[in-house]
DNA sequence: GCTTGACCTAAAGTAACTTTAGGTTGGTAT
DNA sequence: ATACCAACCTAAAGTTACTTTAGGTCAAGC
């Protein structure tokens, strides 16, 4: 695959794949003769699921720890479930803090509404 | 109020919302003789509103733009309710997401367990 | 044979904070 | 009185995670 396809796949960006790269959060990836990038398909689902920490926001420097976590093997699997559940937790926790949040905008929007209506 | 209650109710950091003060994203918050703001209950329920907007992900240029509607009173009211369901409708197609990627942490952690029970 | 599009690198720029360095003030312990 | 401490202040530099820019290579199509 090219970078191209792997940037649609995942929803990162061009330079943010190749921005990952370069912070060895994926391990490097092969080049053609011309130099360009060919993704196999482990490096592609590597980056899905890295697009899926970035996007619940695990900071870079978590992410480079889980790499190599991931970088060394099946005996490490123990170790990155562990981060992973980790993860998820502060997950759950950041959507419970979204509703609290989205409550707050509705009840403002009620507020707007009722001074909208008591306006006419 | 003084700055450290305000970070207490807003969950802003003292940081946060002087740098807001600066940027304009509130207004001139008023100063006692010894210099220190104190923040009337108005300047806090705008700050508690700010907190959800950012929590939800919303740039400081938009925060910035609807803080102006704000500072233009009752007459924009139409164009600030506007702006908060764009601003609502955003941040439900970003939980959407966040569901999305959670599954695929869950699928992930699934497999690992498969690994570590197959390994027994 | 020349242009166009997709790729490449290195480096500079940006957003949104956080941290640091240095300074004032008001209350409390000696 | 005075020495000290915590909580506040400003301005400026530092950090994270990207994005944008500038400049270059190369295969493919007209």
């Amino acid at each position: 695959m090219k970078i191209s396809e792997v940037a649609e796949r995942t929803g990162l960006s061009i330079s943010v794949i190749r921005f990952y790269e370069k912070s060895g959060l994926c391990p490097p990836i092969e080049r053609g003769s011309d130099g360009k990038r060919t993704f196999s398909a482990i490096d592609t689902d590597w980056l899905v699921l890295l697009a899926s920490l970035r996007a619940t926001g695990m900071p870079m420097s978590d992410m480079r720890a889980f790499a190599e976590l991931y970088a060394s093997g099946d005996e490490k699997i123990g170790e990155r479930k562990a981060a992973l559940l980790a993860h998820r937790q502060g997950l759950e926790a950041r959507q419970t803090e979204l509703d609290r949040c989205r409550a707050i905008l509705d009840r403002k929007l009620e507020i707007y509404d009722g001074i909208l209506e008591g306006r006419t």
